[in-house]
DNA sequence: CCGTATCCGTCCGGATACTG
DNA sequence: CAGTATCCGGACGGATACGG
């Protein structure tokens, strides 16, 4: 009734865009191995990744400076994530042969390229990271806690679903 | 020398966006409860998240259709990240008391909220999937295999870097 | 300085069987 | 139908010590 109809008309564009792409990737078999979001959003997913990415995206990076920057990672999982990022392609990788070496990372052409995607994700992460702290607060405590906070917005099962029809 | 001037300019302003939320997070002490990057993303990022909302963008479902339609979910899987959406506030639950009870799946407003984000990350994974095959292949393979195809593209390190200034 | 190797605990995640 | 419980192998991930 007093929904934004612009809003879900853009939805409902995201909506259309999204099943098309899930019914293709269905009539392709599905396999693990083609599918794009198992394939490669897993890699971005990853703990570290996009840490990594947005920490390079400021400046290339020695191997030491991104140990200190990225404060609770370990050199096993820094040096894990490095070469899975380098081994997408999104990551160049460069040894200087000074004594001691010294080595920098930086963003690839690609690498750069996801920063787009990857900031409309974080800014969205932010935007609504209140709102999940708080949806996590009443799931957790909900049970228990206050059930008068909530009566209206609670859907209620009134319409039955036939059971296969 | 030959490069884009325009896609220099679009990255560069990622990587200001990006950078300064860093250097914000970084301020607030990094803490990982409140980095949105680690608290939010990290479970979209989970292996099964982001294929379950693009499901249930398409419409809402019921438990064993997701079952049946995520080909490679496993029952214990697919309780588990539902119940993370749900607690995240992403996804919301509704039951039917019917007999045998039915419970159907849909995306909260917040979860609809996330499907440009993530279609516009999907896209950047679908259209750079060949690249990153490739780079992969390159990489994994490459140490052994042919060094004359990528001669001009490696970088040598000519300009050594102070050890810390 | 830049990693690799090793050890070791924890959690992820699949298979199966069972309940309401 | 929609889960829960249990088991179990393997991957994730930290700490430490060592090598180039």
């Amino acid at each position: 009734m007093t929904r934004l109809p612009a809003q879900n008309l853009a939805t409902a564009a995201h909506r259309a865009t999204l099943a098309d792409r899930y019914a293709a990737w269905r009539a392709l078999g599905f396999d693990a191995a083609r599918c794009p979001v198992r394939n490669v959003l897993d890699h971005l997913g990853s703990k570290w990744s996009t840490l990594l990415l947005i920490a390079l995206a400021e400046k290339p990076m020695r191997f030491n400076a991104l140990l200190r920057d990225v404060p609770d990672i370990s050199r096993r999982m820094l040096t894990q994530t490095l070469r899975d990022l380098e081994r997408d392609g999104l990551v160049s990788r460069q040894v200087f042969p000074t004594k001691p070496p010294s080595v920098e990372y930086r963003l690839s052409a690609m690498g750069e390229s996801v920063l787009g995607p990857l900031t409309a994700l974080v800014g969205w992460a932010e935007q609504h990271f209140p709102d999940i702290e708080q949806a996590r607060a009443r799931f957790d405590g909900g049970a228990a806690g206050s059930a008068a906070l909530e009566g209206p917005n609670d859907r209620v099962a009134l319409a039955p679903v036939p059971v296969r029809g």
